[in-house]
DNA sequence: AGAGCGATGGCCT
DNA sequence: GGCCATCGCTCTA
């Protein structure tokens, strides 16, 4: 059993991104940079392998994606619709593309810089383009380690319900239900 | 409360 | 050239 508050280790992020996906629920994630440090706590997530059609691994490795067949336990930031970025913790075995994007967190620390940094007092956190503002996650985070540094994750025993159901945004693979999220939590997106 | 849509750029066919 | 793993504003109710 791990130690509770500890820092997830690179071991972790080994599991399969579905696996992943479910027990990344209830962490925190923590962002320590400069103007100060925010966390907040995983309260939505969705797998992506590499048989995924909805997945950016998809079609195989491309620059973009080279991180996602990298070893687990690194960020995969992605640029979409021409003005934000996607987090993505990439899970599983070096040579396996598969990540999990990180689409909602309940803030705990540093409230006050997440409103700055997203020029607002609301909906801070709940949608995974809003989280990378409010956290301070930059495309010079692509491949960073999460298992040590100044982001990373915190293991957090989880007591709530998780439900789950299709992903969001995406056009295939729609029959499967690779979303997760913390049952009720008001911080889950849609 | 919910639908419609514009902004804006990289990636893939 | 078309498609997006999005967000937030605006319009209608």
């Amino acid at each position: 059993m791990k130690e509770h508050n500890s820092i997830l280790d690179a071991e972790f992020f080994q599991q399969d991104a579905l696996t992943l996906a479910e027990a990344l629920l209830g962490c925190v994630l923590v962002h320590t940079t400069p103007l100060g440090a925010t966390s907040g706590m995983i309260v939505e997530t969705e797998a992506y392998t590499e048989e995924d059609a909805a997945s950016h691994s998809y079609r195989g490795e491309t620059e973009r994606t080279k991180v996602m067949f990298g070893p687990g336990g690194h960020a995969y930031v992605y640029f979409t619709y021409g003005m934000h970025y996607c987090f993505n913790v990439v899970s599983g075995p070096a040579g396996k593309g598969e990540a999990v994007l990180i689409r909602a967190l309940e803030p705990v620390l540093g409230e006050d810089l997440m409103q700055k940094r997203r020029g607002r007092n609301d909906n801070l956190t709940n949608g995974p383009a809003k989280l990378v503002q409010a956290m301070g996650i930059t495309k010079a985070d692509y491949g960073r380690a999460l298992y040590r540094g100044d982001l990373h994750i915190l293991s957090k025993p989880l007591t709530a319900t998780i439900s789950s159901g299709p992903r969001i945004g995406i056009s295939k693979e729609t029959d499967k239900p690779w979303r997760y999220w913390v049952s009720g939590n008001v911080h889950v997106s849609k």
